[in-house]
RNA sequence: GGGAGAAUUCCCGAGCGGCCAAAGGGGGCAGACUGUAAAUCUGUUGUCAACGACUUCGGUGGUUCGAAUCCACCUUCUCCCA
């Protein structure tokens, strides 16, 4: 480890798509190493949609304590930025306790945000710009926006395909917000250094299958533990936040409102979980700093736990000697 | 027992004589990703020594210069009458 490193924050993350085991094997290396989790999952963050968003509880949690789990208002609305916020106080909060930390979740742009320091400056108000530009869009078309873009900032607008609308206003957004064009912002966010020391452990299968498997008995399992019910609950929260999109519910509402059968959208929802799956491990795959631990090549699951605690130990991140 | 209809590429489903390796959707695979990210979006999907060739549209045989498309028989399935 050379000395620049030494002065950062050392952090261990642990990422991985839906239903491979992140939170399971987490909370043994936090055992190991006397650590506890930040969460690092865009829907773990709320409260209730427990079953939905696969929370551990607390016998699962087995003491290690966990932040930014289960803390924000459904109603709320949440972004990167206070992501990267509310993390890194978690981190100092911890860190000053003379604990370890941990991160351990499978939304990439959090993560990767957080460590990485993606800097994501203040801003003014955007509702009354993202609004007129949304009436633009319907009026004039997205074409029309998208020229505007090349136009301001042609680097942004070649990096996006117009179809993909949301982007397209967001970019001009920005510009019109600040002043900037988005792609100089963008450089600009990446040019300070990160406080943290990052090692990360990916957890892969080398069968594709056996991970669609978990994802398919997960999904029985949240619906015996009371999905359908939860779902119910949760059918009148506003379509527009965060927690609106969340996969579990919307997969069940159709249910219930007589659409479909219960099977169908069980179906569905499994469809939604592997397809979620695939996106979050073509995101981690480009990373070329994750150590990847091939889950089904290990006999047990202890075993791969201790892999992951070798990996570690080999790092030296946590230093060497006080830990067994 | 009698009558009507259907069988299409992994699935659903269009095609009804050449412009068909075959629309569209699903699924699969691959990818992008900076304030929605469990979201949003893109590409690809018969085989191959691949601007060309080869094998496909239930089976077999025909008609035709030419068939997934027309005819005959066979097989399976669906529906209707008994």
């Amino acid at each position: 480890m050379n000395i620049e490193k030494q002065n950062k924050i050392p952090v261990v993350a642990v990422v991985g798509p839906t239903a491979s085991g992140k939170t399971a094997l987490a909370i043994e290396l936090a055992k190991i190493f006397d650590a506890e989790i930040v969460s690092a999952d865009s829907m773990q963050i709320y409260k209730g949609m427990d079953i939905a968003s696969a929370k551990p509880d607390k016998e699962e949690m087995q003491g290690i304590p966990h932040h930014l789990i289960d803390f924000l208002d459904t109603n709320e609305k949440y972004s990167v930025k206070r992501y990267i916020e509310d993390a890194s106080a978690a981190i100092r909060d911890i860190i000053s306790r003379n604990k370890r930390v941990i991160i351990c979740g499978g939304t990439g742009l959090y993560v990767d945000s957080l460590l990485q320091n993606i800097v994501f400056e203040d801003e003014p108000d955007n509702t009354t710009v993202r609004e007129k530009l949304r009436l633009r869009r319907e009026r004039e078309g997205i074409e029309a926006l998208y020229n505007e873009l090349k136009e301001i900032d042609p680097l942004t607008a070649d990096s996006l395909h117009i179809n993909n609308e949301g982007r397209v206003i967001r970019a001009l957004e920005t510009y019109y917000l600040t002043g900037e064009k988005p792609s100089v912002i963008r450089e600009r966010s990446k040019s300070v250094p990160s406080d943290y020391n990052a090692l990360y452990i990916g957890l892969c299968y080398k069968d594709r299958d056996v991970l669609y498997e978990r994802i398919n008995r997960r999904v029985e399992i949240m619906t015996e533990k009371g999905l359908v019910e939860e779902a119910r609950e949760y059918f009148s929260v506003d379509k527009k936040n965060t927690a609106a999109q969340a996969i579990g519910h919307k997969e069940i509402i159709p249910y219930l409102s007589g659409e479909i059968s219960l099977a169908e959208a069980k179906d569905n929802l499994k469809k939604a979980t592997r397809h979620y799956a695939k996106r979050q491990m073509t995101w981690f795959r480009r990373n070329p700093d994750i150590n990847n631990i091939y889950i089904d090549e290990y006999k047990t699951f202890e075993d791969a736990v201790s892999a992951a605690a070798q990996i570690i130990r080999d790092s030296r991140i946590f230093g060497e000697g006080e830990i067994i």
